[in-house]
DNA sequence: AGCACGCCGACT
DNA sequence: GTCGGCGTGCTC
């Protein structure tokens, strides 16, 4: 009876902005490493768990007690080593990394997880699994490398490269159709919200039930009731963004990432951190496949079929018999449009003939709004945001200049804020001016604009997206958002307005990403036609630029072997290790002052090189000063380390933000 | 992250 | 005198 009131000392992870541990009394039989508990901090409550970590000195007053009532299963070895890893990997407090973990759950609804299961919401079905598709050879033999892994029991990373229309996703089904057998947990990462109810249409076609969907847009009591699910060993398959890497799957069979290579799956904002990359640490520690699917792969993961860290699987024919589509070029020095215009000749003249055969076009430019750029022709003065250096991008369909960094906005008008004359004019066309000019062309289609701005009601996009596949719309006009996974049936034509956009911007991925965009543009013509092909033109001023040459001759390999040759020459990343280090001030003395004495306090290394500080490629935004530091290593070195202890040996005023990016992907 | 503590300017 | 702004530092 009294080695039950028995008290050990323990060190706690707490849920909150600390990556040290603190001590606690815990009574001795409730002792388990990974255990939820509840600790008593300050004057609050904070969730927690159990480290086998040495707790340090401390004075033995001080410590206090935990509330051990949470009957949960602790969390495994496998998810504390995760939440080590991401911490130190990625620069960040590990508590914060717990935060995530426990999200959506806090410290009282974390107790009322028990009844949850009572109810058992989410009971799935008895499901007849055998396949309801007809895979081709190529699927099938691919699918069964796949599943043979499983029985081997360990951990192999798969990249599937597929072309568009390959039926990658039907094929990465058959190994989750293993899963749903032996009653495992299925995480399913995509990129964007709005790709999941395609995916899931899908999904229900081949397995006869709804996968659970876990990203922004879904409520917080659904959220908890699947995060009940995932640490109480239920079998579940969860299809989310890149959130979903946090849920703690305690029966973890197989983890997906599907169009391995999109950049959103890097968390750009506030905690950095790369869902793909951590996703894989996750699959090794789990000793689960990881299967990363993609058109387009990036250069890290060829790299790492090379060098022999992943599997390469191939599909390289599409599914449906049909054939890719044929890629052209037009030199615009030899058809330009008339002023103003912005869609030549050639293009205009393919545009009319399927809009006269009712057939579908796309039409891509990875620009928003109306124009790019409104300037004053009497004082030169340009429409530009004032918490950022940036322009304010005319947006004709709301009526406002819209900042498109930080979301300052402000009416239209046409007299000029500076001189007050009336001679404003738009320079470069976004893809609202292209809607103008094909309504003008063709005064009675139906053109639907698609971009991040539509996206905003997931409802309205998801019914504009319907009504594309239905074959009500003649012309699609969009982003980079067209890139994205949409399978369009009646699409038999793509015209790109400008070819080597963002290109010649000097950073280090933007051919990877011009390539990978174009190409996936390109990959949603004529998906479906077995008789004829599709068709792709391609709007440019650069004919000779090796990308459109690789594009229009299907050549991809020759690009990937001359951009990893590039990489390779530069000794740049995969071949290396970057941290970008942006630090952000309101004053930008006090800016430039930190700044300097942050370089000189860098520790001398002969491999670890620190370049800066320069102006951030947004030296001004949201109302703050930012510079830049680039620290350029070695692959094998944890510079992680050295840049924390760095920072942490140097003086920085508390109104200084410093933000680490380990693996910088935009270079903002 | 919060929250308390403390130092300094503005005001009944 | 004292109220309250926010910069600073601590939490087992």
């Amino acid at each position: 009876m009294q080695d039950n009131k028995k008290l050990k000392l323990v060190s706690v992870l707490l849920s909150g902005p600390f990556d040290k541990v603190f001590s606690y009394k815990i009574n001795i039989s409730s002792y388990e490493v990974g255990k939820i508990i509840i600790a008593p901090f300050r004057n609050q409550k904070l969730l927690g768990i159990i480290l086998d970590e040495d707790p340090g000195l401390i004075d033995d007053e001080k410590v206090k007690e935990v509330d051990c009532s949470i009957k949960l299963p602790s969390l495994s070895k496998i998810y504390i080593e995760f939440i080590n890893f991401f911490g130190k990997w990625n620069c960040i407090k590990r508590g914060l990394v717990l935060k995530q973990i426990f999200n959506p759950h806090d410290k009282n609804s974390i107790k009322k997880v028990e009844d949850l299961k009572i109810y058992d919401f989410y009971k799935m079905r008895e499901i007849e699994t055998h396949s309801q598709i007809n895979l081709n050879d190529n699927q099938k033999n691919v699918s069964k490398k796949i599943i043979k892994n499983f029985t081997q029991k360990k951990s192999t990373t798969f990249l599937l490269h597929g072309i568009a229309g390959s039926g990658k996703t039907e094929t990465y089904f058959e190994a989750i159709n293993f899963c749903i057998k032996n009653k495992k947990q299925v995480l399913i990462l995509l990129p964007e919200i709005g790709l999941t109810s395609e995916w899931e249409n899908r999904f229900v076609k081949r397995f006869g039930i709804v996968p659970d969907k876990w990203h922004s847009g879904i409520k917080k009591s659904v959220k908890k009731r699947i995060w009940a699910r995932t640490i109480l060993k239920k079998d579940l398959i969860i299809v989310g963004a890149r959130s979903a890497l946090f849920l703690p799957l305690s029966n973890l069979g197989l983890i997906i990432i599907d169009e391995e290579h999109d950049s959103s799956f890097k968390q750009e904002e506030g905690q950095r951190y790369h869902a793909r990359d951590m996703s894989i640490y996750l699959s090794s520690k789990a000793g689960i496949p990881a299967i990363l699917a993609s058109a387009t792969p990036s250069i890290e993961s060829l790299h790492n079929v090379f060098n022999n860290k992943y599997v390469y699987l191939s599909l390289p024919s599409r599914a449906t018999g049909a054939q890719m589509p044929v890629v052209q070029i037009i030199d615009m020095k030899n058809n330009r449009p008339l002023s103003g215009n912005w869609i030549s000749e050639p293009m205009v003249n393919e545009l009319k003939r399927r809009y006269e055969n009712k057939e579908q076009a796309m039409i891509y430019l990875n620009r928003r709004g109306y124009s790019n750029l409104t300037i004053c022709r009497t004082c030169g003065h340009r429409m530009s945001c004032k918490n950022c250096n940036s322009w304010l991008i005319e947006h004709r369909k709301t009526n406002t200049y819209l900042c498109h960094h930080c979301g300052y906005k402000k009416p239209l008008s046409d007299k000029c804020e500076n001189c007050s004359s009336y001679d404003l004019v738009s320079c470069g066309p976004g893809i609202e001016k292209i809607s103008d000019e094909i309504k003008n062309i063709f005064p009675n289609s139906i053109i639907e604009n698609l971009s991040s701005d539509t996206f905003s009601n997931l409802e309205n996009f998801n019914s504009i997206i319907k009504n594309i596949v239905d074959g009500k719309v003649n012309f699609i006009i969009g982003t980079q958002i067209l890139a994205k996974g949409y399978d369009f049936p009646k699409l038999n034509y793509v015209g790109i307005i400008d070819g080597d956009i963002g290109v010649y911007g000097g950073d280090l991925r933007a051919s990877e990403k011009c390539f990978q965009l174009l190409k996936q543009v390109s990959g949603r013509a004529g998906r479906h036609l077995k008789n004829r092909r599709g068709l792709v033109q391609i709007q440019t001023y650069n004919p000779q630029n090796p990308i459109l040459k690789s594009i229009k001759d299907m050549d991809e390999n020759k690009f990937y072997l001359e951009e990893i040759s590039y990489r390779k020459d530069a000794v740049m990343p995969p071949f290396s290790r970057l941290i970008s280090i942006i630090i952000s001030s309101k004053s930008e003395n006090l800016l430039h002052d930190v700044c300097y004495n942050l370089l000189e306090k860098f520790p001398r290394y002969n491999d670890v090189k620190i370049l800066g500080p320069a102006p951030a490629p947004l030296s001004f935004l949201r109302g703050r000063y930012r510079n830049r530091f680039l620290i350029k290593s070695p692959k094998n070195t944890f510079t992680q380390d050295i840049v924390k202890n760095w920072i942490e040996n140097t003086k920085i005023p508390k109104q200084i933000r410093i933000s680490i990016d380990v693996d910088p992907y935009t270079f903002s």
